[in-house]
DNA sequence: AATATTCATCGTAATATTGCAATTAAATAA
DNA sequence: TTATTTAATTGCAATATTACGATGAATATT
């Protein structure tokens, strides 16, 4: 228990899933919105930005890198940080199709 | 520790993320993909269609109701879920919104 | 070489989530 | 009334997530 069962949906349930999961969180939404408003990569200031400990950034930043939807470049003692255009752009593409699914008929409740 | 430390974040970020953590699980999108999908109420087969017990999918109801998504109705014993297209609609757009951030300028790694 | 900076990883604690069996609640049917 | 049906709730176990201090690895600076 305590584990989704996975293996029991299609794999577009998943991957909806997958994505939505990654972005349900708000230090995640954070770093990602900020990534976009300074529009080029971010070297160590992300941890100023959002209140958490480093620690925990490190972290945030991990899943984001694993699903994809930002890559990282090494500078130095610094990591540089950017949005992977590609992949946020499948993902966008993804979650639309599932998003814009409308009801042709008036619902009865 | 253990819970996330909304009180961080802006109302924007914390909505997104709420938003897109209930679309963080395979059987709550299989859920609202089978509402679609038929189009109309569906009082009871959830628990045939999605293959979790009923206790399990009764509480993902919940939290598709929570959020606003799904609605439903009580008839006679049985309980008629369905879309609530303006929330739904509302998810859309503030999720369309966070998605259609773009980089004007080309990302430096 | 010694020190400083930056970030990842490890270990740990607290809390949340997932899933199910058992029970309860409410309405209908007999 | 007494079943029967349907869905919510409760209680529990297993796992996942969140957060952070401490440590480690890599590079830069002095």
């Amino acid at each position: 228990m305590g584990t989704a069962k996975i293996e029991i949906f299609s794999d577009y349930q998943n991957n909806i899933a997958q994505l939505s999961k990654v972005l349900g969180h708000p230090a995640r939404v954070a770093i990602l919105q900020h990534l976009f408003k300074i529009n080029r990569c971010v070297c160590g200031d992300l941890v100023l930005e959002i209140g958490l400990a480093q620690a925990t950034i490190s972290q945030h930043l991990k899943e984001l890198k694993t699903i994809g939807l930002i890559q990282g470049t090494v500078e130095g003692t610094s990591v540089c940080y950017c949005i992977n255009p590609e992949n946020w752009l499948k993902m966008k593409h993804t979650l639309n199709d599932f998003l814009n699914q409308e009801t042709d008929t008036p619902q009865c409740c």
